[in-house]
DNA sequence: TATTCGATGTGCT
DNA sequence: GCACATCGAATAC
């Protein structure tokens, strides 16, 4: 099997201020091929996180083993592992070397909803299978063999300009304990798939 | 060098 | 509601 490249968003989607690619990737669509199956789920929440005054951002003391490829150019991705066992998918945003980046927290499942459910284990209900950071990318099997890659020219994970959603909503970011004043986690308003 | 803590999820009480 | 899995980085000593 392999994507085409359908409205595949460019880098000048990207190539933005992180907190305005976080709201505006409410509502697009992600792409993956796994395992020759089809993965498509919309994206519903997602959070921010800046280059400069953002303490609960990994850029926040500079670049580490971890999370170089925060740093990369716009449209790359930055996987990284959380407790030692999850994984959290973002997007870099702004030019290589900034250090901003978008997190993927939750998506509905459009298609594929049984080979999500084979990644995910013993996991049943829908609601379930992707409502959260580390939920997402298990169903999505992305684990730091993604970290450095391309969203931009991967054939085997890019995301879809298409579809459209009624209202955003914004809230303090979750799971942080610092910077805990900026609102800038984004989900899709009355969406049953965000993480809370 | 040692300890603490996190952009989390799950299972048990 | 709470403990735990388990590792990279920050902080403490």
């Amino acid at each position: 099997m392999e994507l085409y490249n359908t409205n595949r968003l460019d880098k000048d989607f990207y190539n933005r201020n992180p907190i305005v690619v976080a709201q505006e990737l409410i509502g697009k669509y992600l792409c993956k091929i796994d395992n020759d199956k089809l993965l498509i789920g919309k994206i519903c929440e997602t959070e921010a996180y800046l280059s400069d005054n953002d303490e609960a951002s990994h850029s926040y003391r500079g670049i580490t083993k971890r999370n170089k490829s925060m740093f990369d150019d716009a449209g790359n991705i930055y996987v990284y592992k959380i407790y030692g066992i999850h994984y959290c998918f973002n997007v870099v945003t702004e030019a290589k070397g900034i250090g901003s980046a978008v997190l993927i927290r939750a998506i509905e499942p459009i298609y594929g909803l049984a080979h999500m459910q084979i990644n995910r284990g013993k996991i049943n209900k829908t609601k379930e299978l992707c409502s959260g950071p580390s939920k997402f990318a298990q169903a999505f099997s992305i684990d730091l063999s993604y970290d450095g890659n391309s969203l931009l020219d991967s054939k085997i994970i890019y995301i879809s300009d298409m579809g459209v959603i009624a209202k955003i909503g914004s809230s303090a970011r979750i799971g942080i304990s610092k910077s805990t004043d900026l609102m800038y986690r984004f989900y899709e308003a009355g969406s049953q798939f965000v993480s809370r």
